[in-house]
RNA sequence: GGCCCCGUCGUCUAAUGGCUAGGAUCCCGCUCUUUCAAGGCGGUGGCACGGGUUCGAAUCCCGUCGGGGCCA
């Protein structure tokens, strides 16, 4: 297939949402498999609701997923001119008319162009009743429609700006493009451009329609679904790549049992004949798998720097208080923000302990104090602050004390985290450092202490 | 309402008309382990339904039902 010349059409009335998205990234991975261009083209002739905030939304979101464009934007406002004329032409040639909607009237009725003269007219395209329109979809297949079943459609609207299906067969066929590849919800529209296409006697591209994305109730996606634009994913915590792989992987398998699949890889196994033809829901917990096994791929300077946006946003700005995080929760966090979440207690004090944890590991409070103190004051004399020896000292305190490690070792994750899990005790304790591991065990002590004196007078 | 698209575990999907319908995720066990996670092992779970074609149907055809979309 040579020369290989695709598009995506947002219209800047709303940021990029991952339904979008998916539609870029197929079209994207098609050019790219080709060889061939991926362009880009603003839809932007509804003056009033689009913005240029949106249309900055949208490129954004393409580039954090790294979806390169080939050549300039093309900006549908600056084209009006071309529409009309095209509209006009159509006119001449009698294959669309002028339609005026008078007063207090809901349909507009065909009025000859001298009529039009001076008047609010639409221009609507001219269905040829007779006639039985077809093509083959790469996905889908032969798809038939009968003329009798289409309406005369508007392609002019009195304000002077095109519909939808005039513009997109006017630029789709300016730009040179050969392969139409969007949603499932274009379908019905396609017999209209072909139409149109005909009428201007213009080569029609090849189409292919990408199955729509639902969400958990099976419904359209939508804002009601939560988090659908793409860079609420970016701001939670998502890797571009694990998006990306996700997105790729909802309507379309690589076959041989694959998953995990580098961009690279990807470009050159898509292939838009195996796109499925059944809807997707958006799967959330299948993304958190992909984004955690993403975060496991990357290093730790990788991670770094991914992380200092989210740590930065809860006042921590200290890189190697971070560094020293990464290896304690890379295998533990789905999400970047786990990172933040799960490591709360490096950057506060230790408030409160788990209740469930408190019943389990704090039960007889005098007994569970002066374990900690021996601990404690074995911990007091370690000059040499490392898991290592950190382990060797509460491990020594256990068999002196004859009881097992574990006896130790969950009351003091509860006494310096105040919870019941997390990452593995002794490469912890060297994380925190000596003075507040040894200053939340003081503080754990007494609390005991207090709470066995008011528990049970025995 | 008219037209169009679609229907394989809960979810994402694989399966030239031919082995006990495969994988992933989720969930549940077991294992490893100081907990959690990761890892390893195992398990529950699916061809919407009814006809036909065929030696043989998830796969082809028809119908029903269900879901979705566009237009009104």
């Amino acid at each position: 297939m040579g020369d290989v010349r695709v598009r995506f059409a947002p219209s800047p009335t709303g940021y990029l949402h991952v339904g979008g998205a998916r539609t870029a990234l197929y079209n994207w991975l098609f050019a790219r498999h080709h060889g061939g261009k991926f362009l880009l083209r603003i839809e932007d002739t509804d003056v009033k609701r689009s913005t240029p905030e949106m249309t900055d939304n949208i490129l954004k979101s393409l580039e954090w997923l790294g979806l390169t464009w080939d050549e300039e934007l093309v900006y549908q406002s600056q084209r009006l001119e071309i529409y009309r004329e095209v509209a006009k032409e159509l006119v001449n040639k009698g294959l669309a008319y002028y339609c005026y909607t008078p007063e207090g009237e809901s349909e507009c009725i065909e009025v000859a162009p001298e009529e039009a003269e001076g008047k609010k007219v639409a221009i609507k395209f001219r269905v040829p009743k007779s006639e039985r329109i077809e093509f083959t979809d790469l996905i889908r297949g032969h798809i038939v429609f009968e003329g009798k079943d289409i309406k005369d459609f508007v392609i002019m609207k009195s304000d002077g700006y095109p519909t939808y299906q005039l513009a997109v067969v006017v630029d789709d066929h300016s730009m040179g493009i050969t392969h139409v590849i969007r949603g499932e919800d274009h379908i019905p529209n396609t017999p209209k451009q072909i139409l149109i296409y005909r009428a201007m006697g213009w080569e029609l591209p090849q189409f292919a329609h990408l199955p729509m994305i639902l969400g958990p109730d099976k419904k359209k996606l939508s804002k009601r679904h939560g988090a659908v634009s793409v860079l609420e994913y970016r701001r939670q915590g998502y890797l571009s790549e694990a998006l990306f792989n996700f997105l790729a992987l909802l309507g379309w398998s690589p076959g041989e049992d694959r998953e995990i699949v580098p961009k690279d890889e990807m470009i050159s196994l898509f292939d838009i004949k195996k796109v499925g033809k059944r809807a997707a829901v958006f799967d959330m917990q299948k993304l958190n798998w992909i984004n955690s096994v993403y975060i496991r791929m990357k290093t730790d300077d990788e991670l770094l720097e991914l992380l200092r946006p989210f740590f930065s946003e809860v006042g921590v700005t200290d890189d190697e208080a971070i560094r020293k995080l990464i290896p304690l929760y890379k295998e533990r966090a789905r999400t970047l923000r786990d990172f933040v979440e799960l490591s709360r207690y490096f950057f506060e004090d230790v408030t409160e302990y788990d209740e469930k944890g408190v019943k389990k590991h704090f039960k007889r409070p005098l007994e569970v104090a002066s374990r900690l103190e021996t601990c404690l004051s074995e911990l007091e004399k370690l000059e040499n602050w490392t898991a290592q020896d950190i382990e060797g000292v509460v491990r020594g305190v256990a068999e002196s004390l004859d009881v097992s490690a574990a006896k130790l070792i969950h009351p003091i994750r509860l006494s310096i985290t105040g919870m019941t899990f997390g990452p593995g005790l002794f490469e912890l304790m060297e994380a925190l450092g000596k003075e507040t591991v040894l200053n939340r065990l003081r503080r754990a002590i007494e609390w005991l202490k207090m709470r066995g004196a008011q528990d049970t007078p025995e």
